[in-house]
DNA sequence: ACATCTCCTTAACAGCGTTAAGTGGCGTCG
DNA sequence: CGACGCCACTTAACGCTGTTAAGGAGATGT
């Protein structure tokens, strides 16, 4: 009868075990005495390696990232559209692997300079293909929060692959904007596929880049 | 020594109430019993009104919905420009206007149609400028969800006019970001003159709208 | 007059983030 | 060897949260 020790945590191992328990339970059920449960440990214990939960959740937005960055094939020789398509499609696709990924990113800081490297390298290629180090910081920062916006949106509507939100389907929403026709109409456009929708947005974004700064 | 009674709630009052004291207490401080303690009652008592929390949230939403179209004059003249410009600088004024307005919005629906009549009246100026419906939709809804996340992150970073988030200064970002030179200039950029850059990100969004849609 | 409906109160519950104090095991030092 | 001290955690508790259950006062209807 061991009692079989158990290794001592660090701040990895509880961001890691969070983030998977965040797609079990989503947001509003990650409490810390849920995390500590999975950890074989009690609440307080968590104290030790963050100062609240706002630290854990800055540790966990950073390992999110630190995924996605490890998870992108960042190809030097990509022209300035084909890299901010994949940064945003890379950053939604991460966002989806989570439960609520969207709300626990927007709402955290990084808690390192794990960003740096790749922030740099974007901002290079960018001007490197003719554009001002403002016009780069703009695009990549409109294409940013646009791309955050619309995940925060698509995982209101549906939290995770299956489960709606209820209370706001199709049918109801044609009904209430009955006698509107446009928007009535409009409400089919809204609420189905939301990879082709994300794209539009993108694509649009990135026309507009091309149009303002002139970048071939 | 008349108890000089109240006259009975309703939501209106309440979302109102709620609204105001949101502006004081901020989202984390505006809980059910500092409600119910403006208005003179007790916390169950808004469980009469609103059958959670959330609905109430929903209602100050669309009461922050109706204020802002009721604030804006929609020229039936307007070009297509002009009124995605008014649009999307109104929703940022108004979600400005509340302290952690965008989080409250962009969680919470719509509890009627009030939003029906300004829906209609943009998606038929924007289609009767050239733009098919699904266009009108695509430009409508990236626009939207651009100003969402903008503010989103305007108001994460300071919360309200004055106070900022801990911990989150440009002096502290350009330390961790030495050794990324573009990183570290870029940081200049993206902590002052939100208004700007906001702009910015708008004119990118039309001039995209402009180019792939081929509308004047 | 009695019953009904409306709107609110009192009391309580489980669960939350967080703090204070204590405790067992380990490494180091005299 | 024994004592000290630090690390990583536990136990206990605090004030607070959203929410439910039960009841009661006052107007309204018959």
């Amino acid at each position: 009868m061991k009692p079989e020790k158990r290794a001592p945590l660090d701040r990895g191992r509880v961001a890691d075990t969070a983030l998977r328990l965040l797609n079990e339970v989503g947001l509003e059920g990650l409490t810390l005495r849920a995390i500590a449960r999975e950890l074989d440990v009690k609440a307080p214990a968590l104290y030790w390696h963050f100062k609240d939960k706002q630290a854990l959740l800055d540790e966990m937005a950073t390992e999110m990232y630190r995924r996605m960055a490890a998870g992108a094939a960042l190809d030097p020789a990509d022209t300035w559209r084909e890299r901010l398509l994949k940064i945003n499609r890379g950053l939604r696709g991460a966002l989806l692997g989570y439960r609520d990924g969207a709300r626990v990113f927007s709402g955290s800081r990084f808690t390192g300079a794990d960003h740096g490297p790749e922030l740099e390298a974007n901002l290079r290629l960018l001007t490197e293909s003719g554009l001002t180090l403002a016009q780069a910081v703009h695009a990549g920062r409109t294409t940013h929060l646009y791309t955050l916006g619309f995940v925060t949106e698509e995982q209101g509507v549906r939290p995770h692959p299956d489960e709606r939100r209820e209370g706001y389907d199709v049918a109801e929403r044609a009904r209430r904007l009955a006698g509107y026709p446009l928007a009535a109409e409009a409400g089919k456009l809204l609420f189905d596929d939301y990879d082709q929708q994300f794209e539009e947005g993108l694509e649009l974004l990135i026309a507009g880049i091309a149009a303002r700064y002139g970048a071939g």
